[in-house]
DNA sequence: TTGTGATCATCT
DNA sequence: AGATGATCACAA
Protein backbone atom coordinates (compact mmCIF):
# COMPACT_ATOMS: atom_id res chain seq x y z
CA UNK A 1 0.00 0.00 0.00
CA UNK A 2 1.64 3.23 -1.32
CA UNK A 3 -1.05 5.69 -1.30
CA UNK A 4 -2.50 5.59 2.29
CA UNK A 5 -4.08 9.17 3.19
CA UNK A 6 -2.39 9.87 6.13
CA UNK A 7 1.06 8.09 8.16
CA UNK A 8 1.13 6.25 11.19
CA UNK A 9 0.67 8.91 13.91
CA UNK A 10 3.48 10.02 15.82
CA UNK A 11 3.95 9.28 19.11
CA UNK A 12 3.08 12.15 21.49
CA UNK A 13 5.75 14.96 22.30
CA UNK A 14 6.72 14.73 25.72
CA UNK A 15 7.94 17.94 26.21
CA UNK A 16 7.07 21.58 23.97
CA UNK A 17 10.77 21.26 23.44
CA UNK A 18 10.30 17.55 21.69
CA UNK A 19 7.63 19.38 19.91
CA UNK A 20 9.22 22.19 17.94
CA UNK A 21 12.55 19.90 17.35
CA UNK A 22 9.90 17.90 15.59
CA UNK A 23 8.58 20.96 13.84
CA UNK A 24 12.43 22.02 12.82
CA UNK A 25 12.42 18.61 11.13
CA UNK A 26 9.45 19.72 8.72
CA UNK A 27 10.45 23.94 8.37
CA UNK A 28 11.41 24.64 4.34
CA UNK A 29 10.01 20.72 3.10
CA UNK A 30 7.52 20.56 0.99
CA UNK A 31 4.62 18.84 1.32
CA UNK A 32 5.61 16.48 -1.59
CA UNK A 33 8.98 15.97 0.20
CA UNK A 34 7.16 14.98 3.31
CA UNK A 35 4.28 12.93 2.08
CA UNK A 36 7.42 10.29 0.22
CA UNK A 37 9.14 9.82 3.47
CA UNK A 38 6.19 8.01 4.60
CA UNK A 39 5.09 6.67 1.33
CA UNK A 40 2.25 8.66 0.59
CA UNK A 41 0.32 11.03 -1.60
CA UNK A 42 -0.53 14.64 -1.27
CA UNK A 43 -3.75 15.29 -3.05
CA UNK A 44 -3.88 16.42 -6.23
CA UNK A 45 -6.17 19.73 -4.88
CA UNK A 46 -7.62 20.74 -1.82
CA UNK A 47 -11.77 20.87 -2.72
CA UNK A 48 -12.05 16.91 -1.57
CA UNK A 49 -9.52 17.17 1.13
CA UNK A 50 -10.06 21.00 2.61
CA UNK A 51 -8.48 19.24 5.86
CA UNK A 52 -5.57 17.06 4.89
CA UNK A 53 -2.67 19.78 5.63
CA UNK A 54 -3.65 20.12 8.99
CA UNK A 55 -4.51 16.62 9.81
CA UNK A 56 -1.56 15.43 7.88
CA UNK A 57 0.95 17.76 9.90
CA UNK A 58 -0.59 16.68 13.57
CA UNK A 59 0.02 13.69 12.69
CA UNK A 60 3.82 14.03 12.17
CA UNK A 61 4.04 15.89 15.02
CA UNK A 62 1.94 13.66 17.22
CA UNK A 63 -1.04 15.19 18.07
CA UNK A 64 -3.52 13.08 20.26
CA UNK A 65 -6.91 14.53 19.93
CA UNK A 66 -7.99 13.68 16.50
CA UNK A 67 -11.72 15.28 15.84
CA UNK A 68 -12.01 15.33 19.57
CA UNK A 69 -12.93 18.70 21.77
CA UNK A 70 -9.28 18.71 23.50
CA UNK A 71 -6.17 20.19 23.15
CA UNK A 72 -4.05 18.65 20.25
CA UNK A 73 -1.37 17.73 21.89
CA UNK A 74 -3.41 17.26 25.31
CA UNK A 75 -0.39 16.38 27.83
CA UNK A 76 1.19 19.94 26.63
CA UNK A 77 -2.06 22.14 26.64
CA UNK A 78 -1.22 22.93 23.05
CA UNK A 79 -3.47 23.80 20.05
CA UNK A 80 -2.05 23.37 16.83
CA UNK A 81 -2.97 25.62 14.00
CA UNK A 82 -2.03 24.89 9.98
CA UNK A 83 -1.84 28.65 8.94
CA UNK A 84 -2.12 29.12 4.95
CA UNK A 85 0.75 32.25 3.96
CA UNK A 86 1.85 33.64 0.80
CA UNK A 87 5.38 33.65 0.03
CA UNK A 88 5.77 37.21 1.86
CA UNK A 89 4.18 35.62 4.89
CA UNK A 90 0.94 36.84 4.59
CA UNK A 91 -2.25 34.63 5.73
CA UNK A 92 -4.34 33.63 3.19
CA UNK A 93 -7.25 32.64 4.88
CA UNK A 94 -9.20 32.93 7.79
CA UNK A 95 -8.96 30.32 11.13
CA UNK A 96 -11.55 28.11 12.08
CA UNK A 97 -11.52 28.67 15.81
CA UNK A 98 -14.00 26.35 17.22
CA UNK A 99 -18.01 25.59 16.75
CA UNK A 100 -20.68 27.11 18.93
CA UNK A 101 -23.16 26.08 21.60
CA UNK A 102 -25.63 28.44 20.36
CA UNK A 103 -27.73 27.64 23.47
CA UNK A 104 -25.38 27.59 26.27
CA UNK A 105 -22.99 30.56 24.76
CA UNK A 106 -25.13 33.40 26.31
CA UNK A 107 -24.59 31.97 29.78
CA UNK A 108 -20.46 31.94 29.87
CA UNK A 109 -17.81 34.44 30.39
CA UNK A 110 -15.12 34.86 28.47
CA UNK A 111 -12.62 33.10 30.80
CA UNK A 112 -14.85 29.84 30.79
CA UNK A 113 -15.35 30.28 26.15
CA UNK A 114 -14.18 27.53 24.19
CA UNK A 115 -12.52 30.40 22.04
CA UNK A 116 -10.22 31.27 25.18
CA UNK A 117 -9.23 27.77 26.34
CA UNK A 118 -8.05 27.20 22.30
CA UNK A 119 -6.84 30.33 21.91
CA UNK A 120 -4.78 30.16 25.08
CA UNK A 121 -1.72 27.91 23.70
CA UNK A 122 -1.21 27.80 20.41
CA UNK A 123 1.67 26.05 18.19
CA UNK A 124 1.42 28.15 14.66
CA UNK A 125 2.69 25.94 11.53
CA UNK A 126 2.95 28.72 8.88
CA UNK A 127 2.08 26.70 5.54
CA UNK A 128 2.60 28.00 2.17
CA UNK A 129 -1.12 28.12 0.96
CA UNK A 130 -1.62 30.27 -2.30
CA UNK A 131 -3.89 28.27 -4.34
CA UNK A 132 -1.54 29.09 -7.65
CA UNK A 133 0.60 26.89 -5.75
CA UNK A 134 0.51 22.88 -6.03
CA UNK A 135 -0.25 21.54 -2.87
CA UNK A 136 2.49 19.13 -3.48
CA UNK A 137 4.67 21.81 -3.85
CA UNK A 138 3.65 23.90 -0.99
CA UNK A 139 6.66 24.29 1.79
CA UNK A 140 6.46 24.09 5.43
CA UNK A 141 7.42 26.79 7.33
CA UNK A 142 9.19 27.67 10.83
CA UNK A 143 6.53 26.78 13.22
CA UNK A 144 6.01 28.64 16.90
CA UNK A 145 4.12 28.84 20.43
CA UNK A 146 2.18 31.13 20.96
CA UNK A 147 0.31 32.57 24.34
CA UNK A 148 -2.02 35.87 23.35
CA UNK A 149 -0.63 39.11 24.07
CA UNK A 150 -2.31 41.19 27.04
CA UNK A 151 -3.70 43.09 24.10
CA UNK A 152 -4.72 40.28 21.78
CA UNK A 153 -6.52 38.87 24.57
CA UNK A 154 -8.51 42.23 25.21
CA UNK A 155 -9.07 42.19 21.42
CA UNK A 156 -10.48 39.02 21.13
CA UNK A 157 -12.87 39.64 24.72
CA UNK A 158 -14.31 42.46 23.05
CA UNK A 159 -15.50 40.51 20.14
CA UNK A 160 -16.13 37.49 21.76
CA UNK A 161 -18.75 39.65 24.23
CA UNK A 162 -19.94 41.12 21.72
CA UNK A 163 -20.63 38.41 19.40
CA UNK A 164 -21.70 35.98 22.21
CA UNK A 165 -24.25 38.42 23.37
CA UNK A 166 -25.60 39.03 20.00
CA UNK A 167 -26.38 35.02 19.96
CA UNK A 168 -27.53 35.37 23.66
CA UNK A 169 -30.25 37.72 22.99
CA UNK A 170 -31.33 35.41 20.30
CA UNK A 171 -30.49 37.60 17.29
CA UNK A 172 -28.51 34.99 15.94
CA UNK A 173 -30.47 35.44 12.24
CA UNK A 174 -29.45 39.60 12.61
CA UNK A 175 -25.34 38.37 12.93
CA UNK A 176 -23.09 38.26 9.58
CA UNK A 177 -19.46 37.90 9.13
CA UNK A 178 -19.40 41.36 9.12
CA UNK A 179 -19.25 42.11 12.99
CA UNK A 180 -16.40 41.84 15.19
CA UNK A 181 -12.70 43.46 14.36
CA UNK A 182 -10.80 40.28 14.90
CA UNK A 183 -12.84 37.63 15.89
CA UNK A 184 -15.94 36.72 13.67
CA UNK A 185 -18.55 34.33 13.58
CA UNK A 186 -19.32 32.66 10.23
CA UNK A 187 -21.65 29.61 9.17
CA UNK A 188 -19.74 25.85 10.06
CA UNK A 189 -21.55 22.91 9.01
CA UNK A 190 -21.77 20.21 6.25
CA UNK A 191 -24.03 22.51 4.09
CA UNK A 192 -26.59 24.96 4.59
CA UNK A 193 -29.02 22.50 5.02
CA UNK A 194 -27.49 21.22 8.51
CA UNK A 195 -29.20 22.26 11.33
CA UNK A 196 -28.33 22.67 15.24
CA UNK A 197 -31.10 24.28 18.24
CA UNK A 198 -30.88 27.57 19.27
CA UNK A 199 -32.56 29.94 20.68
CA UNK A 200 -35.03 33.28 19.34
CA UNK A 201 -35.53 36.45 20.60
CA UNK A 202 -38.30 35.21 22.60
CA UNK A 203 -36.58 32.11 24.60
CA UNK A 204 -37.84 29.93 21.99
CA UNK A 205 -35.47 27.22 20.64
CA UNK A 206 -35.01 26.33 17.29
CA UNK A 207 -33.28 24.96 14.32
CA UNK A 208 -30.53 27.09 13.21
CA UNK A 209 -27.63 26.96 10.82
CA UNK A 210 -24.25 25.65 13.11
CA UNK A 211 -21.71 28.65 13.41
CA UNK A 212 -18.38 29.08 14.28
CA UNK A 213 -15.73 31.59 15.45
CA UNK A 214 -13.02 32.37 13.08
CA UNK A 215 -9.80 34.78 13.77
CA UNK A 216 -9.76 37.09 10.78
CA UNK A 217 -6.30 37.07 8.65
CA UNK A 218 -5.80 40.70 9.87
CA UNK A 219 -5.45 39.19 13.42
CA UNK A 220 -3.00 35.82 12.12
CA UNK A 221 -0.81 38.50 9.94
CA UNK A 222 -0.18 40.26 13.41
CA UNK A 223 0.81 36.42 15.01
CA UNK A 224 3.03 36.25 12.51
CA UNK A 225 4.49 39.96 12.40
CA UNK A 226 5.06 40.14 15.46
CA UNK A 227 7.38 36.41 16.05
CA UNK A 228 9.25 36.68 13.16
CA UNK A 229 9.96 40.31 13.96
CA UNK A 230 8.93 41.87 10.34
CA UNK A 231 6.75 44.73 8.98
CA UNK A 232 4.17 44.24 6.39
CA UNK A 233 5.86 42.52 3.16
CA UNK A 234 8.23 40.20 4.90
CA UNK A 235 8.52 36.88 4.28
CA UNK A 236 7.92 34.48 7.29
CA UNK A 237 7.31 31.13 5.08
CA UNK A 238 10.27 29.55 5.38
C1' DT B 1 -24.61 13.09 14.54
C1' DT B 2 -21.28 16.36 16.08
C1' DG B 3 -16.71 18.53 16.45
C1' DT B 4 -12.17 19.05 14.21
C1' DG B 5 -9.36 19.65 10.20
C1' DA B 6 -10.02 23.60 7.16
C1' DT B 7 -10.61 25.61 2.05
C1' DC B 8 -13.84 26.56 -1.62
C1' DA B 9 -16.73 29.52 -4.33
C1' DT B 10 -19.37 33.35 -4.93
C1' DC B 11 -20.47 38.10 -4.20
C1' DT B 12 -19.30 42.78 -3.50
C1' DA C 1 -8.86 41.36 -4.47
C1' DG C 2 -10.89 40.51 -0.18
C1' DA C 3 -14.33 38.82 2.59
C1' DT C 4 -18.60 36.22 3.58
C1' DG C 5 -21.31 32.30 3.36
C1' DA C 6 -21.10 27.43 1.82
C1' DT C 7 -19.01 23.22 1.73
C1' DC C 8 -16.05 18.51 2.12
C1' DA C 9 -13.77 14.45 4.71
C1' DC C 10 -12.91 11.98 8.78
C1' DA C 11 -13.24 10.13 13.63
C1' DA C 12 -15.59 9.11 17.92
Amino acid sequence: MVTLTFPTPAPAPQSEAELLSRCRLLAGKTLAELAAEHDLRVPVDLRRAKGWVGSFLERLLGATASSRAAPDFEALGIEMKTLPVTEQGQPVESTFVCTIDLLEIGDLEWDESRVWRKLARVLWVPVLGRRAVPVSERRVGTAFLWTPSQQQREWLKFDWEELAGVIGSGELEKLTGHLGKYLQVRPKAANSRARRRGTDAEGFSYDALPRGFYLRPSFTAQVLDEHFGLGPGGAADH
